[in-house]
DNA sequence: CTGCCATGGTTGCTACTGCAACTGTTATGT
DNA sequence: ACATAACAGTTGCAGTAGCAACCATGGCAG
């Protein structure tokens, strides 16, 4: 089951296309098997969903915070977050406070023990991006780093 | 909502991890972007979902092949397989024929439609490629695709 | 030849997703 | 001031996902 070199017995066409070459294709990939590997780990250890997880990373790096802010920092559909948010409060991870001067807003921040999540996450997130890094070498590491960077920089939008 | 640049009112705190920093995310992120890019094309054009696409293709590429061989080479789950081949098939862009000295097993072609579809499908991608990489720059393009040859390489499996 | 395991493919169930429509609130134009 | 539009966040709904259980068939050991 180690798919794109598990090639079947009849042989590929001129004018067809290789997937297994397209770019696109390998680049989904890829990023798949990373966000499997890395989601097992904070699912394991704390139960979270990747949106969860998206979300608490992104109230943790700022204090206190806002649900747009949150999908725009962290790329991520609003009824994503609200739906995180929500399983994080019901979790008592967060809290919530509505704005007094505009009431549509809402301040979250972290509970006490949403902070200790917090820090065991990004332990477990700087440890596994240090450990995968290591595995694809200094080269390939920059070189990915620099791929993604283009795209960043080069198509702005989702 | 360009999100990344458009970061909270709130500084960051010291030792708080940087979501837009982190690799696993910018790569699942680029991913995103790259891949409903290219899913709107032929979305709009063949009215394909992601999964019927990656079948198509693979059907496309070996002439006449398995369910099971097209998850592999596509890294897609046997539900989503089977799935897709039924879509393809309600269209009439597929057949399927059971093979007679092992009745478990289905092979799967194209028909004239399907062929049909599938060579203006590979004129799709390979455009949607060529503009890409252009977009990118020869540089940042090849180190995107050295990138991810490290993962392929280093990094077996989902 | 017979019982048991493996394999190819499908389906039921539950969870997750995004879209559009909604509620409540604030901003704007006249 | 008042009608209308814009905005923050939530919810209903319809599609899509994966898992596990399933059916049918075939391989293999005794």
């Amino acid at each position: 089951m180690t798919l794109a070199q598990r090639s079947p017995t009849e042989k590929p066409d001129t004018d067809a296309l290789a997937l297994e070459g397209f770019l696109p294709y390998r680049l989904a990939r890829a990023a798949e098997i990373i966000s499997r590997q890395f989601a097992t780990l904070y699912r394991e250890r704390h139960g979270l969903t990747r949106p969860e997880w998206r979300t608490l990373a992104t109230i943790g790096q700022f204090k206190r915070i806002t649900a747009t802010e949150i999908g725009a920092h962290s790329s991520m559909h609003k009824t994503k977050v609200s739906r995180a948010i929500r399983a994080l409060e019901d979790r008592n991870w967060i809290t919530r406070e509505i704005d007094q001067t505009d009431r549509r807003i809402e301040h979250i921040e972290l509970t006490r023990e949403g902070r200790s999540r917090y820090r065991d996450l990004v332990v477990l997130a700087r440890t596994y991006e240090a450990r995968l890094i290591d595995t694809l070498g200094e080269t390939g590491a920059g070189q990915l780093e620099a791929g993604i960077s283009a795209i960043e920089t080069r198509i702005g939008e989702a």
